[in-house]
DNA sequence: CAGATTATTATGTCTATACATAATATCAAG
DNA sequence: CTTGATATTATGTATAGACATAATAATCTG
């Protein structure tokens, strides 16, 4: 019953996958052991490992120790969201990037900052082909940032800055969609009444916050991205 | 100088994070090879290999055949939303989880659904605690999917049945914010002009489509998840 | 029979070795 | 000087064997 034409783990991931998909691993079934897989596979326990590892990870099989592995059933579609630098972010869809200081004040910080000194708090305009694409609204901690207070951030964001300065080992991200302010009508210059998508995002280098921005894009913005099974195209 | 406390492959990943984070190895700078390492670290080759993969997975790192690998310029920040069934998701929040079918028709199937033979279009509401919580706009392909013509969806919701009966390869998914037209604004028991966030989600098995659909979820809704480097607290 | 103790089992991971592969560096020939 | 063959190098992955760990099953004990 050894089939020597499965070799790597992808092969293994990719025939698994059949399996599941052709019913005959349906949602909750639980799949043979590893050593057993490895025997009809003709290959190491290691390679079926790597690529069951990989299936659970991607939300398709669950795998608990001595209980087996079970085909899941609510297969939980997981997208992963690339946030790249907004200039980045610009750029890839071929558009200029154009960039502007809106405005740059050292005041209270805000409760999501969780600091109760002064930080540094800026607004900003990021373009596209010169048009208003985002508005940035950040706080940035000058406890754990000091270096920030002496940075002008006229001609390079504080996006693009901090990433580069100051690294964050684990941070929070939400979206939303928001009625256009006033203010933010004017920056992006749209209507008041607009619906706006807002992404909040908060890091922190341990424990100490790092930042928290409010980046509130133009009307028409959408997100995008791919959700799969683990599998890549080929 | 060999060290013989880094053994497992999640000490040695904490390390090379700490070396980064401590600017040891800044921005662009290339990292040791994986043979130097592991005679650092005092373990095998693989082990290193295993830390270095999960870190570039995660977009820390980039590693090049030959070329080594560098610590990445741009972080890239990568963030995994789980995309669970609506009725979990509502359950999740501890509120009572609630389904209503609004309409059920055979109609032309819309250009996103790649067919033109007639498809099934369903339009339903969700609530959490008798509250309106998001209205699913959903296309089902009856091609790849026959026995959706036999269900009702009047007991439970195709955003479920779905998920069950009938597994996708890959798919699609955005979102956006609108403005709610009359229509969801009713349905939403909420005011037209109201801004909603709006994930548009299209998935196939394989080259043919299974189902494309739109969920409006009521003002004040929130998608929120952590970022982090890879790194799980501890 | 309830509760604690001890197998048993499947996954998780490490090691050492080997070969594959991609990308670069080197060098010879035209 | 450019082109193309060849060597070198670091990562990618496979293998067999071993031990660790978690969770369940079986067994012993009061």
């Amino acid at each position: 019953m050894s089939d020597p034409q499965f070799k790597s783990w992808q092969a293994i991931q990719a025939e698994v996958l059949r399996r599941i998909h052709a019913r005959d691993w349906p949602p909750g079934h639980t799949i043979p052991n590893e050593v057993d897989l490895a025997r009809e596979f003709g290959c190491a326990r290691a390679t079926v490992n790597r690529a069951l590892q990989s299936l659970a990870d991607s939300g398709l099989l669950e795998r608990r120790r001595k209980a087996g592995t079970r085909v899941a059933l609510h297969p939980v579609g997981k997208a992963t969201l690339d946030i790249p630098v907004l200039r980045q972010e610009i750029e890839t869809r071929s558009m200029t990037y154009g960039y502007r200081l809106v405005e740059r004040a050292l005041a209270c910080a805000p409760a999501a900052l969780g600091t109760d000194k002064t930080a540094l708090h800026l607004i900003a305009l990021h373009y596209a082909d010169d048009v208003p694409y985002v508005v940035e609204d950040r706080w940035i901690n000058l406890t754990s940032v000091p270096a920030a207070a002496e940075q002008p951030f006229d001609r390079i964001s504080a996006n693009e800055w901090l990433v580069i300065t100051a690294p964050y080992t684990n941070g929070d991200i939400s979206f939303t969609a928001e009625v256009a302010g006033a203010e933010q009508a004017r920056l992006l210059n749209t209507d008041t009444g607009a619906a706006v998508f807002v992404i909040d995002r908060t890091t922190w280098d341990h424990d100490q916050t790092i930042t928290t921005v409010r980046l509130t894009y133009a009307p028409g913005y959408r997100i995008h991205t791919a959700i799969g099974t683990g599998m890549t195209a080929k």
